[in-house]
DNA sequence: CCATCTGGTTTGTGTCACGTACTACTTGGC
DNA sequence: GCCAAGTAGTACGTGACACAAACCAGATGG
């Protein structure tokens, strides 16, 4: 049963947008039994190989979140820890062969899943769409 | 350091602005000591009173993982189960006054978050993007 | 009235995230 | 050199979250 609560607001529009992007990341995952944030980790070693403390960074999470969240993608052999050549405290964490082909599987199907979500749009729409979405991200975060 | 690939492509630009929107919502949670789901979960509550199988179908969780999260915020005194006057098996989960006021707090906290994220956009841009993510988010699911 | 279905909870397992405490290496001052 | 402070990472304990499987109890259709 669907309500009609006439139309959206800015945020309600954004928010469930939000929510049904994760769905489609969520079920691009599961299909190679990986979770969202697993996903997002390989995604942004895609073109890195940050050590522990950035990776932390970049997901917006503690370093000590981190050593259980490498550890069990290193379990499954899609990631590697390497020591840092300059710096004897740290490692580099760097995807292995079976994680990028992997990365870019997933990639690839969520690019499918998104293409058809954005399917009805006209060309026009999709572009200023994309603009409009490119904008809002590159805003400073504060 | 950022690094600039060009212009982003549709997936990565509505992936990572999800992710923003996402962020946006774990904060305006935290203030008020809440979880994004807890959040969602007051949210969808804000207009219906669901049994825990509906509720489930609407944040896409099973039931068996619906009985904690309801008991969480129930002992909480967010939420509040009552049986069902139709079903004897079924429970009815409605919002306490408390967990009223905490999402109308929540509510307004998201939406000025929202608003300085799109603050730099001009009105017409904002009322595009707003009606093109609507279109998105009406989209069938499949 | 019985077989079946459905709503909900329980239990056990695994992921994810955090804070705290700890080890080990690096760095800046002396 | 050497030591105090800082930094990178791990270990451990805790709690939220999610699922599957097993289960109970009320509903429903022959």
């Amino acid at each position: 049963m669907i309500v009609d609560d006439g139309p959206l607001t800015t945020t309600d529009a954004l928010v469930r947008l939000s929510f049904r992007v994760q769905r489609v990341l969520a079920e691009a995952a599961a299909e190679h039994d990986l979770s969202v944030i697993q996903l997002r980790l390989l995604g942004i070693l895609r073109d890195r190989t940050p050590g522990m403390v950035e990776l932390g960074r970049h997901l917006g999470l503690d370093k000590s979140s981190m050593t259980g969240l490498v550890s069990r993608a290193e379990k499954r052999g899609l990631v590697e820890r390497s020591p840092s050549p300059d710096d004897g405290r740290a490692v580099r964490v760097a995807l292995t062969p079976r994680g990028r082909e992997l990365t870019a599987h997933c990639t690839a199907e969520v690019d499918r899943r998104i293409a058809a979500l954005t399917d009805h749009l006209t060309a026009a729409q999709r572009t200023r769409l994309t603009a409009l979405a490119t904008t809002l991200v590159q805003a400073p975060t504060d």
